[in-house]
DNA sequence: GCTCGGATTTAGGGATACCGAAATACCCGC
DNA sequence: GCGGGTATTTCGGTATCCCTAAATCCGAGC
């Protein structure tokens, strides 16, 4: 039964990406957002996913993954920003122009050359966007934040993560030099960093970006 | 008409490489077998190839590339050949085991990563088995090579390419120092290498080895 | 409590790429 | 020139993953 695709892949890494900074299960509707495909398409492959073990699911009611199928979706996670990592450490990639890139790879990679690459690298324990890469045992290494939305008026903190769902924003943001590591400051919709640079953000990239408390 | 995928791939790559050494076109069964897939399979896909401008074949008739095939199926070679130094030079693979992990990234890798890869390797004109990698714009760097099994009894040369379809037969010849750039001599059956070291070659192993002329 | 609209599932298909079994074409040896 | 065996193709089917359109469910608001 160790039966897996780059699609069962997809859809776990999908739903616990949904669940990894919020508490909320994720609706079909939702995931089929995320992954790009039709309804009908996530019904099936979900009642496949429950078939295997992989996920719970009663018809109409939400989808949670299994310790089984959160096993799988971190070691997906891993595979993916290992691989993000080692295109900007080693291949002058930006780290905004990872993603795509990884996406297809994460697949593609052997248990082999994904602890070569691991080893290459020392390790790492965050990808360049601040997420931590899931152990080869499972475990995370995790710092705590809070979601810039949900900060203070005139917070400080170093920028731990930053979501990277939106290539634009995060072009925008390397640009004016707010990277993982940097310290900044909130002031009302602006985020203020070094040397007198500023970004204002709206709601949405708010909800992208988080900050040690 | 860009269409791609995985297994038009290794139908092209595995049609190119029957011809690459000789030149007998290559007959369905033979693609069957070196494919594993059944005759049926082949004649499927050959079909769509053909459809695509791929391949000329007629029913019962040899299969060749066109000049469109041949520019995909160089295409492919470089992906692989490229892969497999880069596993070679940065990942600490031996060259007898870079093989499998370059048949599943040769399809995986962007033409950005591609290039990447190529720049930061210096742009080799050989991969590990000493097999010349197609450029980006499709030439091919070759130096004159007899097989061994054609070459006169007492001829020496320089090991120029090593067939990598034989894991075993490579890594019998990697434990004996037998690999590309290294002097040696035939001896009926058995190839002298520096420092006294010897292999014994049954017709397979004489039809896997070039040296230079 | 009922209804209506959005979310979800069911039903019926399509594309890709594979298979085994059965039919057919080809060619070698006599 | 004719078998007969092998190579090749045809035919019907399977598995995966996707789609659209048509039910069906569910819960929010009246």
């Amino acid at each position: 039964m160790a039966n897996t695709s780059p699609a069962i892949e997809d859809y776990l890494k999908t739903i616990h990406a949904h669940t990894e900074w919020q508490p909320e299960p994720i609706t079909p509707s939702v995931l089929a957002t995320r992954l790009a495909v039709a309804p009908s398409s996530v019904t099936e492959m979900v009642k496949k996913l429950a078939a295997q073990g992989l996920v719970t699911h009663q018809p109409y009611g939400a989808i949670r993954l299994t310790d089984a199928g959160l096993s799988r979706a971190l070691g997906v996670v891993r595979r993916h920003r290992l691989v993000e990592t080692w295109l900007v450490s080693d291949m002058g990639y930006g780290w905004d122009a990872v993603h795509d890139e990884a996406e297809v790879l994460e697949h593609a990679i052997s248990d082999r050359l994904l602890e070569a690459i691991d080893a290459h690298l020392g390790r790492p324990a965050r990808d360049p966007h601040g997420d931590p890469i899931p152990q080869a045992d499972g475990s995370i290494v995790s710092v705590p934040t809070v979601l810039l939305s949900e900060a203070p008026a005139g917070h400080a903190g170093t920028v731990v993560r930053i979501s990277d769902r939106d290539p634009q924003l995060l072009r925008r943001l390397a640009a004016c030099g707010i990277r993982p590591g940097v310290l900044v400051t909130l002031s009302g919709d602006t985020l203020d960093g070094p040397d007198g640079t500023a970004v204002e953000l709206d709601a949405d990239g708010r909800e992208a970006i988080w900050l040690t408390t």
